[in-house]
DNA sequence: CGCGATTTAATTGTGTACAATGCAATTGTA
DNA sequence: TACAATTGCATTGTACACAATTAAATCGCG
């Protein structure tokens, strides 16, 4: 019963279920993510701070992969937040600089059980956990 | 080198590579979806009209994972471009069916090329691609 | 050195996503 | 059969995403 529409069928894309679950798992951090007062863009924002410090706006978004019409407002709600500060680079005055706060690094205590929580809730066993990470990141490495 | 913040690292999370990899594709998509006047939400919409023809809009949300919150304007304006018709269900008139046009459906013809044009463009096997698809699919049975 | 090209963040405009709320139609039940 | 509860779409408000444009700072070449 093959006809030359099969391509088109929801149920053979690949991009769908990509695009259903990315939405889902980001739905399922939420009641974890409003406990401490974060989006799921925030948090990826401020996992990217807890680890580094700070770092610039351009090394931020290619890390992130969003760009400054995403960044730039969001940037301002986390310093809004007390939870960072953005200083201009004073060796180049065009780069934006982010930096954790106190407050912004109080935060990861608050954070750190959320990755278990979530795995908790995923119907995904360890090994396709993995299995779906090196796929993943196997893709990411052509972007 | 372990620490407990560990599992807050960028690279330890598995939701980040599935957000990053749904917005990439769906990037990826764009310059083809243009061409035909579809965003990627309007064109997952089309594919299920492609197949059914008519549909309600508690079932296409149901189908796509989305809310009237989204699907509402969109279907307007699919209903502007002339590609669908909005009419309420006269047994039930809470009900509203979105059936295809004439255009919207001549409109497949010129969507047929896209699928095998971005399985060009993505860098994966069609090994993996069957693995990934099978991952996300039991993922997605569980929502 | 001067000045056009480049780099970088911010802004603007469009289109999702989704929670919360509103409201009209229908249903279930006393 | 009243009428309270439910159902289903629409609306509102918030927050992304991202393309396109703007504007300021820096770079690089003649």
């Amino acid at each position: 019963m093959a006809d030359k529409y099969d391509r088109l069928k929801l149920d053979n894309q690949l991009c769908f279920p990509l695009y259903a679950c990315s939405k889902e798992v980001v739905r399922r951090y939420k009641p974890y993510l409003d406990k401490i007062g974060l989006t799921y863009t925030q948090y990826i924002t401020m996992m990217v701070l807890w680890e580094k410090g700070e770092i610039g706006v351009k090394a931020l978004g290619e890390r992130l992969y969003l760009d400054s019409g995403t960044l730039s407002p969001l940037l301002k709600t986390l310093e809004k937040k007390g939870l960072l500060e953005r200083k201009r680079d004073e060796e180049d005055e065009r780069n934006l600089i982010v930096r954790i706060t106190k407050k912004g690094l109080a935060l990861r205590d608050e954070a750190v059980d959320i990755p278990l929580k979530m795995g908790a809730c995923l119907n995904i066993d360890a090994e396709e956990a993995q299995t779906l990470y090196r796929i993943l990141h196997k893709l990411m490495s052509d972007f």
